[in-house]
DNA sequence: CAAATTTTTGACCGGATGGACAAACGTTAG
DNA sequence: CTAACGTTTGTCCATCCGGTCAAAAATTTG
């Protein structure tokens, strides 16, 4: 399936490293487009020339980026399995899927600026191996659906919704933040973030005692 | 506020419009830097020079339609008020934050594109109008809690995760048709969303009658 | 019809950008 | 020390792109 890995000398391991580190940053907040080579040589302290030593073209640096960036994003889901209670294996997904927003917000916005433009580089693999995760996946939770353990509801869109409302916390920071203001804003948000997650999911927004 | 609104010929108020619809495409599939003025020109039928008559700058023709875009996107939250039911009035703000996702999708994903770069053109919209607007809703939902008509809990999150689960359908429109694949993604997708929507919302997912 | 005004276009410009290249520099092994 | 190999950089190039300009074409006005 891959080329056979290159072999790299030290200084080209820490180099590469160095270099995908800066063009997750500039990526991930100006887009494929609307990054240049200077703009990641500069933040990774090497010059272009220099940088187009270790990847000789922009796209394989971007390539390289997404192709990692989904390996560890779909962990989260990969753990999701039928051992443990229901509720509490949905809320540690709902738990772990907001930590990556939290602690990967680059990631996050580098796949969200992906999906954007038509996905036009990771098509085969959304319908691929994402299609079938989320089938493998989608089985699990129909399963429990039929035990009794949660409510019937459709488990594709299930998943879309955690997907949704985590994310949001990442690609959309800026205007969370703008609209939490600084009070709200600050830190604690992603607490907030996940208590009201967590209900929501659990438990809906209907009081049990009817008073409507 | 405003600069008075300059006289415009028939043939320039139809040009124009051609050109914005034009950009609309173009912009919300490239991102502001990914769009040429060319694509915009041709997409509109006509020659780049032309199309600078009408609009002297490419950044002209992004403002003007990210401020009409506002306009039309914020209605549904306006909307929202306290007359009716509240499980009623939230029921149709998400319906209908879902059928903006279903018809203006071009819109969300330019708005999205914006936010994702971190929002540099319009940071004192969101911080203002926005900001304003949902601390005015925010009352009117801390309201329904007080009495008792819905459960309590964050209402700025619930907020965000109803733009986040509506939007979804518009800005991750590929990555959902690629999963849910060509039996599932057709048509029929915006309604299977609504009505796990609804549920998810107004009733959460553990069951009434307990089995776990 | 003719003058005045608006619309359209081809040609052009300057700066940015992705990438090539050869020469210089540094490091390591014999 | 020196030859070989790996690394770095200055310079250069072709293309793309946003925007200008003057002149042609079309339209409106008197």
């Amino acid at each position: 399936m891959n080329a056979p890995a290159p072999r790299r000398t030290r200084i080209q391991q820490e180099k590469r490293e160095l270099i995908l580190e800066a063009a997750l940053e500039v990526f991930s907040t100006h887009g494929f487009r609307g990054a240049t080579i200077d703009q990641i040589a500069e933040a990774a302290g090497m010059s272009k020339p220099n940088l187009l030593y270790y990847f000789r073209r922009k796209e394989e640096i971007h390539e390289t980026l997404i192709q990692r960036l989904l390996d560890t994003w779909l962990g989260p889901l990969r753990e999701l399995d039928d051992v443990g209670d229901p509720l509490t294996e949905l809320r540690s997904y709902i738990r772990r899927k907001l930590e990556m927003a939290r602690d990967y917000p680059r990631e996050s916005r580098l796949f969200a600026n992906e999906i954007l433009q038509g996905a036009p580089r990771i098509m085969p693999l959304l319908e691929g191996e994402l299609k079938s995760l989320v089938e493998e996946k989608v089985a699990i939770i129909k399963g429990w659906m039929r035990a009794g353990k949660i409510v019937r509801t459709d488990p594709r869109h299930l998943i879309f919704s955690i997907w949704a409302t985590t994310q949001h916390y990442a690609d959309f920071d800026v205007q969370v933040r703008a609209v939490l203001g600084p009070d709200l804003g600050g830190d604690g948000r992603f607490e907030d973030a996940a208590r009201f997650l967590e209900q929501l999911f659990l438990d809906g927004l209907k009081p049990k005692t009817d008073a409507n």
